[in-house]
DNA sequence: AGCACGCCGACT
DNA sequence: GTCGGCGTGCTC
């Protein structure tokens, strides 16, 4: 018997699409069905017809998976998702079903094994390689290059040896094995008040859903913390899920999960292969899989029994991105948890606005680490007054040997620009005499953010984007940070074909390098940014190094921030403290704060005391004082009273729309005429059109206009009564983005 | 999303 | 004359 199913497809679709599907089949069963001229993956989502079409037009599905169903509380977050983030229910499903593997034939290991037929009845000749090959399969069967490593031979003599049929093949299904970590492996020794804390997150992990505030400064131990609730729930034999920022998941972390639970943990993240997706997907359906750490997307994946949600840095605006769909991965966590009634942990030093409100309403429980590790106090931070204590240009020193002979005709070296203070360029050096380390933050790729002609004035600007190429001297390119456009550094200005006009404008990490370098030529230098070092391995090597006090300085960007200790690290200097204050971002403080206070608690975390150099051109700044002052309190009343004064969230909400084309006119118009329909009332604003920041991006004209309500208006259903005025035409896209970050 | 169908400009 | 650009429509 058959009967017909409304099916969700992870494509662009908010309606589900009717199949017939045999009686026994029920919702939340995985399924491939042919669609169009495609076949697709998609899920049983309601029983019964959902369109008005002809019975005979509705095709049959083509296989039901031997999946362990959908749990209704994900299919529910699916909806959940989709509808809050006015995002289709489609592609939320397309981030629970992202391990196409899955749903292909799983892949087999081809094995080898002796069939016991002898040499000589094979007809074969004695020989040294033949005999190894058979001393080697007697302890089990191997694949062809396990043979023929373990027995010394080359391909041809397998190849004689399964013709002849001495050998026949074995294939094996593979399936990778997560080991399960072991809750009390390793019981770490906590202080009073970590043991606190663990015991009130243990007991929170007893009480169904429940969101808790893991609120500890930088080297309080929060992750050991966690661990503990970690472990309580891994004793019930449930899953738990760690979010994390997606540059943290250091082998730091993952060494000390190791050293607790006495396995690794699984791992879930953009640059995953396509197998241990695969491998990793279905062990999270099984609960083979019991601890997860990733990124924002390991939150969509199908747990089979969850039991805890962590979320660490949650103040990270990573959370914050646009993937398959736009959303706030932190909230989307709160979310499943309530639905999955589990409890859930916010850990971070620096917790945005909306989380202490909601801490103080009572929403969310909180717990406190106010002391650091080993007596470890927190740094000094001392203002750089760059009015003041102005730059001076630095000499590159002479070059020695064959060239120093040209170099006497040539004109002497010119004294070159300059952007660390000689306050703190003193401070740098007593470290390095002391033999202490020191770490430069920029937080700004490359070498110089703008290349402008002397003689024309022109600026060199991305081809797809309203935005400056960035000039990176090590892979000699120059760069879009928007759109990864690149291009060779030119010669010469390409407007006016000056050969000396170009010009570097501003510093990025790499010039700060060159500046160190020229004034401290015997120091031992390291650059890390996302693209210096390449690949995970590489920044991983530039880490030990530092840890292992190779290196004296170290410079580098945000990827500094995260969750690294150096035991060693006594100086920080930011080198621009101002960077990230300027833009018209809502929460620019706010990230300034974050960012800032994390890097300045890189500084002194054994039992040295560590200072911190911020250079400023504005040293009133109230975030900066605040900073300055480690006086977080001072920063939180700061920012509640500008954003109550401007009811902006936490007091108020907030939607972007981003209206995009490839043609800036119809888009312009598009924008405009939302403007002239755009929702009124009370509690209701709406700001805009303006042309978006970076106006061009990725070859599309954008406009964007922001729309402002009131706590207690439903913003998603203004939204959409909005949208349904307008017919809005095939080359125009109207985008949410609710609850953004940036305007841009 | 992907893909086919369909209508207008620059090529052997 | 055709090849191929991408604007539009459709998928149970």
């Amino acid at each position: 018997m058959e009967k017909i199913a409304g099916i969700l497809l992870p494509l662009p679709f908010n309606d589900v699409f009717d199949y017939k599907i045999p009686d026994e089949v029920v919702p939340g069963q995985i399924v491939r069905v042919s669609f169009g001229r495609e076949q697709q993956i998609g899920v049983v989502w309601k029983t019964g017809k959902s369109s008005n079409l002809d019975d005979s037009k509705i095709k049959s599905i083509t296989e039901t998976f031997n999946l362990p169903l959908l749990r209704p509380e994900l299919m529910k977050l699916v909806e959940w998702v989709a509808e809050y983030n006015l995002a289709y229910k489609g592609l939320v499903l397309k981030m629970v079903l992202c391990a196409k593997g899955v749903f292909e034939d799983p892949k087999v290991n081809i094995l080898y094994k002796l069939t016991g037929k002898t040499l000589a009845e094979a007809r074969l000749k004695n020989s040294s390689a033949r005999w190894r090959v058979i001393e080697l399969l007697r302890h089990g069967p191997y694949s062809r290059a396990e043979i023929m490593k373990g027995a010394g031979v080359s391909q041809s003599v397998i190849k004689t040896m399964i013709e002849s049929g001495m050998l026949e093949p074995l294939p094996v299904k593979k399936q990778k094995e997560f080991l399960p970590p072991k809750p009390d492996f390793h019981q770490v020794k906590l202080t009073a008040e970590q043991q606190a804390a663990a015991d009130y997150l243990c007991q929170r992990c007893e009480t169904g859903f429940s969101v808790t505030l893991l609120d500890g400064v930088t080297g309080s131990g929060k992750t050991e913390v966690y661990f503990e609730a970690a472990a309580k729930v891994l004793e019930s034999g449930k899953q738990v899920l760690i979010l994390v920022p997606e540059i943290s998941l250091t082998t730091q972390w993952l060494a000390r999960f190791e050293k607790r639970f006495g396995v690794k943990p699984a791992k879930w993240h953009s640059s995953l292969s396509p197998a241990e997706r695969t491998e990793t997907w279905k062990a999270v359906t099984q609960n083979r899989a019991k601890v997860v750490v990733g990124a924002r997307s390991a939150l969509f994946l199908p747990y089979a029994d969850l039991g805890l949600i962590v979320v660490d840095e949650s103040h990270d605006h990573s959370f914050k991105q646009e993937d398959v769909v736009n959303y706030q991965a932190r909230d989307m966590a709160v979310v499943r948890a309530k639905f999955e009634n589990i409890p859930i942990i916010l850990s971070t030093a620096t917790p945005d606005l909306e989380t202490i409100v909601n801490v103080e309403n009572k929403k969310y429980g909180c717990v406190k680490l106010n002391s650091r590790y080993a007596a470890a106090e927190l740094p000094e931070i001392k203002i750089i007054d760059l009015r003041k204590d102005k730059p001076v240009k630095w000499l590159p020193p002479v070059k020695s040997g064959s060239e120093s002979a040209n170099a006497e005709q040539s004109t002497p070296p010119k004294p070159k620009m300059a952007w660390l203070a000689p306050s703190l360029c003193t401070a740098l050096e007593e470290n390095l005499k002391k033999g202490e380390q020191s770490m430069l933050f920029l937080n700004r790729r490359g070498y110089a953010p703008l290349l402008i002609c002397r003689d024309c004035g022109h600026r060199i600007q991305c081809p797809n984007c309203t935005a400056w190429l960035t000039e990176h001297l090590k892979s000699g390119k120059l760069i879009c940070h928007h759109c990864g456009y690149t291009t060779a550094i030119p010669k010469c200005c390409p407007e006016c074909g000056s050969e000396t006009g170009l010009t570097a404008c501003g510093p990025g990490v790499e010039r700060i390098a060159e500046e160190v370098k020229g004034r401290f030529p015997d120091a031992r230098i390291e650059i890390l940014s996302s693209d210096t070092a390449g690949s995970f391995a590489e920044i991983s090597a530039a880490i030990n190094r530092m840890e292992k006090g190779e290196t004296d300085i170290i410079i580098g960007t945000q990827i500094l921030a995260k969750g690294h200790h150096f035991p060693a690290l006594t100086l920080v200097g930011i080198v621009d403290a101002d960077l990230g204050l300027m833009g018209s971002d809502l929460r620019a403080s706010e990230q300034t704060f974050q960012l800032l206070s994390q890097v300045a608690g890189r500084a002194g975390r054994a039992e040295k005391k560590g200072t911190v150099y911020l250079q400023t051109l504005y040293p009133e700044n109230a975030v900066l004082k605040a900073l300055a002052e480690g006086n977080r309190e001072q920063f939180i009343n700061l920012e509640k009273n500008s954003r109550q004064k401007l009811n902006l969230p936490p007091y108020g909400k907030l939607a972007a729309l981003i209206v995009s084309g490839n043609n800036s006119e119809s888009a312009g118009k598009i924008a405009t005429d939302l403007a002239k329909c755009a929702p009124s009332g009370n509690g209701i604003e709406v700001l805009g059109p303006a042309p978006a920041p970076i106006f061009m991006l990725r070859g599309k004209f954008r406009y964007r206009l922001l729309l402002k309500t009131l706590r207690n208006i439903n913003i998603q259903v203004v939204l959409k009564k909005w949208f349904g005025r307008l017919n809005i035409p095939k080359n125009v896209r109207v985008e949410a983005d609710i609850d953004p970050y940036s305007f841009m």
